[in-house]
DNA sequence: GTGAAAGCGCTAACAT
DNA sequence: ATGTTAGCGCTTTCAC
């Protein structure tokens, strides 16, 4: 009952409705598989025909059907990627590169939010391939055994990124990560090499926050030091957070001296209730945030910090993508494109 | 080349390749309209029926072909939405109220960026209407006349965000905003109230921030004040932009004692720069920020800001188009949602 | 409650 | 350089 209804107002509109390639090829005088190679390959049309082909395509306001094309031809020119959620900062650097590079390459991004579960990532998933995705981007390797059996079942091409395989998971196809066991130890080693010995970790309770937890430990425990004071927030974990936990943390540990935050922004939060205790940073406390986003070189004093490149990451992504589905068969699969301490004044 | 052709490891996988729904149809022994009914109107099916295809799915790991759907139903499901980018945390809580509304409905939401360019919100409205979206929610109400045409020759409903209708232009569609002139004029009365002349405005040289400066100056100008201090910055306008921003602005003109920032993460930058600086906030400057995010209320000072709902005006905007979807014809097409100064220590 | 036939708007061979 | 013939995998009447 709604496929000819036309909704309200009605006015005299210079085009009929929606127009089919059909219309096009009858308004041009040409048939329908020449509107068709003027649009998707202009060069395999003579000018004269290709400008008349434009003409009514114009006149029309003629839209292509892509879900017709993406059905004909089994390509849909949509790659999606999938995220915890895209309030977190540190995830959409490496989302625009990723968009950009596949916008170079004429393919679109389609964009999911998991939440963090991965009840959500399995559905996603599901409606992603049924739109036949000619390309999917996951973040992390936590994958269900499921959803990796039937990402294998599928055949589509899938990056992971923002972690490196930790045993026992196997990259499921493609990967660009950074280890964040080693990043979490980096951490710890730059903090332990400052003099400090009481250290405290704030993150998220989540995997590669997890990750970088233990590498934090592991690095304190090789040098003696087993009381690490942790604080795990329930994603998503907000710049509000901070505060709070670090005065649980004081309440339980007073003599702690530094405390690894596990984003930029948590890091700031932590600045800011320093300044609120009138605590010098990094006299009283040294902090370590996580990213190197841009609060990072504002903030006052200028976080030290784990640096990650997240638009490469995105823009690798994008390119062993597209190397991929342009039938390229040889190319890195694996990349870890590392991490780097940036000391500043805050530690 | 590529139809039949199989990616590299081949073993005894469970599954043939790639189920379509005559297959499951030929496993539970029903015909094809069948399992259509099983999967999109369970209710029009007997259990034994349906319980035989579901099994059948399962066995095949069938996934319905979305695409063939939209192309026959020429309905997809899917709404579209376009905001300047994803890395400005004001608009991720709308984009994700707006997502978690449309999925409770049954709908999926395809995100785009336009990076603040007229050029790109054309082109990305072009894909979209070619995949035949049912839906489409933008950001402001800028768009230029020949996006205006499109989208009336298109019938889609549309919704816009974050504004409201600003003369001469008039609504696409639907609606769901608010004042920024009044906005910008409400956080210039909050700083003359506390007695400052000297203001000073720190923003994007953006349509919305735009507006924004517009209301400041003109409730300013109202109480006589003319030299109100302007910084704007090209898009996107970062943290770190804040601090060199400030320092402009005390250059030209040392005595202001306040300053408007268009999103609180600037704020926190200015508030960065005064600790830098040693300058006590509000004693020596004032900072207004603008959207009431986390970081308003975790920094220190806590900031006076103008909140903006956010995650309702995603949640409002998916339940206008959910209504029109659902053939609704009554109901609200324009929502001023307004906003609200909040009062902290910053001012 | 279930099925048979027709077609959504395009692209992919294969001609010419 | 252009056209003809077949589908892509579903949903929709309409019939039983």
């Amino acid at each position: 009952m709604n496929r000819k209804s036309n909704r309200s107002g009605d006015a005299a509109s210079p085009a009929p409705g929606r127009a089919r390639m059909s219309d096009v090829a009858a308004t041009a005088g040409v048939s329908l598989v020449t509107v068709s190679r003027a649009i998707n390959e202009p060069d395999k049309v003579s000018p004269d025909t290709l400008a008349a082909v434009r003409a009514a395509i114009e006149q029309l306001g003629y839209v292509p059907n892509l879900t017709a094309g993406s059905l004909a031809s089994s390509r849909s020119r949509i790659v999606a990627a999938i995220v915890p959620t895209i309030s977190n900062l540190v995830f959409s650097e490496t989302i625009e590169a990723l968009a950009q590079t596949l916008a170079d390459g004429g393919y679109q991004l389609l964009l999911g939010q998991s939440g963090y579960r991965a009840g959500d990532e399995m559905a996603l998933v599901d409606t992603f391939l049924g739109r036949r995705v000619d390309g999917l981007v996951l973040t992390g390797n936590a994958q269900t055994p499921a959803l990796r059996a039937k990402l294998k079942r599928a055949g589509v091409p899938v990056v992971q990124t923002w972690d490196l395989p930790t045993p026992p998971n196997q990259p499921i196809d493609m990967l660009v990560g950074f280890s964040n066991l080693d990043a979490g130890r980096a951490a710890a080693e730059h903090l332990l090499d400052r003099g400090h010995r009481a250290l405290a970790f704030i993150g998220a309770e989540e995997d590669r926050s997890r990750l970088r937890l233990e590498g934090f430990r592991a690095a304190a425990a090789a040098r003696g030091i087993d009381d690490v004071q942790a604080e795990l927030i329930r994603p998503p974990a907000l710049i509000d957070d901070a505060g709070p936990r670090l005065a649980q943390i004081l309440a339980r540990r007073p003599e702690v001296t530094a405390v690894f935050c596990n984003n930029d922004l948590l890091a700031a939060g932590v600045l800011f209730e320093c300044t609120q205790r009138g605590w010098p940073v990094p006299g009283r406390i040294a902090v370590m945030g996580f990213g190197d986003l841009a609060v990072a070189r504002a903030a006052s004093p200028r976080l030290s910090t784990v640096q990650i490149r997240r638009a490469e990451m995105g823009e690798r992504a994008g390119q062993m993508l597209l190397a991929r589905l342009s039938g390229e068969t040889d190319g890195p699969t694996l990349i870890d494109i590392g991490f780097e301490v940036v000391a500043r004044a805050s530690t």
